[in-house]
DNA sequence: ACAATAGTGTCTGTAAGACAATATGAC
DNA sequence: GTCATATTGTCTTACAGACACTATTGT
C-alpha cells in the first residue's frame, strides 16, 4: 500500500479551497394558492433599510441560508415557508437553481429555489417580525408588480413548472383544504391551466388514479349535495398516463 | 405609513450579510451517453493529495464555481463539460441542488447538478491536466463503483430523471451521433429504458412529433439500407402527447 | 433464392373530447 | 314542480400495443 502522495508543496487542499471565493447563497419561495378564483402567488415587500438592495420592491419569500440552524437545502426552505405562513405544507418541491454574477448587487450569488402548494389561509398572516406579505393573483407566467433581483423569472420558471406538472398530474389537491368535492377540485385544475376542462373525462381521470377516498360527509349548497373526498396519503402525487388535451394546436 | 423599525443596532445590512458565513459552492455533471450498448455516465477520479475529500474515489465531474470566470452557474457547467469531454453538449438541463453540513467534510456545501448527452466520443479524452476519467455503465440507478460524497444520490436523480423524460420526450436523439437511423434511435430509446418498444407505434410517434429530417444518405450494411435522419433544431426537444406504455404495472 | 433488416399495415384497447341524460336537495 | 348543480352514460377520436406483412439490399 503505497502511497506517493508526497507533494511539500502549497498546492494542498486547503489552500486550493481558499483560492475560490464563496457565493452568497439563498433559498428563495414560490407559495401557491388558489384564491378568489384565481392562482396567486405569495410576496414579501423588502426591508427599506440603507444598504439592502432593491428596498420596498416585492419579491418572493426567502433570504439566506442560515449554515448554524439548516441541516440541508429542504429544511432551509421548510423554515422559511412556516416562517412566511405558519403552515407546513404538504407539497414541497425543488425548482432548480439559479447563480450569477449579475442577479444580486452584493455580489456572486446563487439561489435555490423551491415551491410550495398550501390550502388558502386567508389574509398572509402579517407575522410577529415578519414583513408585510400579500397575496398576488397571476397573470400570464408573473405578476403585475415589479420583482426584485431576477425573480421575475424564477417565477415565470415556478409558474411554467406547476402548468406543466397540473396537465399530468394531481398537485392541484394541495391547492385546496383537506376536504373538497370533485368540482370544486376540477375548479382549481381549470384556474391553473386556465381553460376548461371536461367534466366526465376529468372524473374518470381522477377515479381511475385512486388517490381520494370519500368522507362521510357532504357539501351543501343551494342544490344538490356534493360528496366531499379528501387525498389518501398526504403529500402522494399521482401520474396520469395522458396529458390534458392534445388538442390539435 | 407609520414605519416603527427604528432599532438603531447594527443591524444594517452589511451586518446582518457578515452574519452568514457562505457555503461551499460547487456545480456537478451526469454527462451521459450510449456506448457498447448501455447507457453509460462519465467519471473523474478524484485527486489522491492530502486534505482532499474522499482521495481516489470516483466522482461527477465538477468542481467548484470560479466566480472570476464563471458568468452564471450554467457557464460553469458548459466549463466544467468542455474541460472533461472537449464536446460542447447539444443538451444540458439542470437537475437540481443538493446543499447540507453533512455532504462535504470540508463544511457545509452546495452543489448545483446538471445532467448532459452527448455522442459516444471514444474513449475518455484524458485532457491535458485532466485527472482520469472513464465511462461505467449504467446499473439500476447508478454504478456499481462507489462514489464520492452523495454523488450515488445525485446520479440515481440523474438516472431517474433521463429515464422518466425519455418516455415523453425526444431526448435520446442527443445520445447519437449527428446522423442515424431510425432503429439505431429506437435502440437508444430502448437501452435508456430497460425495455423493449415497439417498432410501428416509435416510428409513427417519431413521424408525428415532425422533428426529425431526412438526409439524402442511407446507412448500408448486410441488408436492406436504412434512411438517415438528424435533428432539424439542434437542441430542440419535442414532447410526445402520451408516456409509452402505460402498461398495467 | 435466402438471410437480414427496413419499413408499412391492420386490428384492438384505453382513455380523452364532446355532449346528453339522469339524480338529488333547496326552495 | 323548478332550479341548480352533481353524477353518470354514450359515442367518437387519437394513439399506443401487438403482430403480421411487404420491401430492398448483400451474399
Amino acid at each position: 500500500m503505497a502511497k506517493p502522495k508526497s507533494k511539500p508543496k502549497l498546492s494542498t487542499a486547503a489552500a486550493r479551497l481558499a483560492d475560490f471565493p464563496r457565493p452568497l447563497t439563498t433559498v428563495d419561495l414560490a407559495i401557491f394558492t388558489v384564491r378568489e378564483g384565481a392562482l396567486q402567488v405569495l410576496l414579501v415587500k423588502r426591508p427599506d433599510e440603507p444598504g439592502e438592495p432593491h428596498p420596498g420592491a416585492w419579491a418572493l419569500p426567502g433570504g439566506f441560508v442560515d449554515i448554524g440552524r439548516d441541516r440541508d437545502l429542504e429544511a432551509c426552505a421548510r423554515r422559511k415557508l412556516k416562517e412566511k405562513t405558519s403552515v407546513a405544507s404538504p407539497y414541497l418541491e425543488q425548482l432548480g437553481s439559479w447563480g450569477g454574477k449579475e442577479r444580486d448587487p452584493r455580489g456572486w450569488s446563487a439561489t435555490h429555489v423551491y415551491f410550495a402548494l398550501i390550502a388558502d389561509p386567508g389574509e398572509p398572516l402579517a407575522g410577529a417580525n415578519a414583513p408585510a406579505a400579500a397575496w398576488y393573483p397571476i397573470a400570464g407566467e408573473g405578476v403585475k408588480v415589479k420583482l426584485a433581483f431576477d425573480h421575475r423569472e424564477l417565477l415565470a420558471a415556478a409558474v411554467i413548472r406547476l402548468r406543466s406538472k397540473v396537465e399530468y398530474t394531481s398537485l392541484p389537491v394541495y391547492l385546496l383544504p383537506r376536504e373538497f368535492t370533485l368540482t370544486e377540485l376540477q375548479r382549481a385544475f381549470e384556474i391553473v391551466l386556465g381553460r376548461p376542462v371536461e367534466k366526465s373525462a376529468f372524473r374518470d381521470r381522477i377515479k381511475a388514479g385512486d388517490f381520494l377516498e370519500e368522507v362521510p360527509r357532504l357539501r351543501t349548497g343551494q342544490q344538490r349535495p356534493a360528496q366531499l373526498y379528501r387525498v389518501k396519503k398526504l403529500g402522494e402525487v399521482v401520474f396520469f398516463p395522458r396529458t390534458f388535451s392534445p388538442r390539435k394546436e
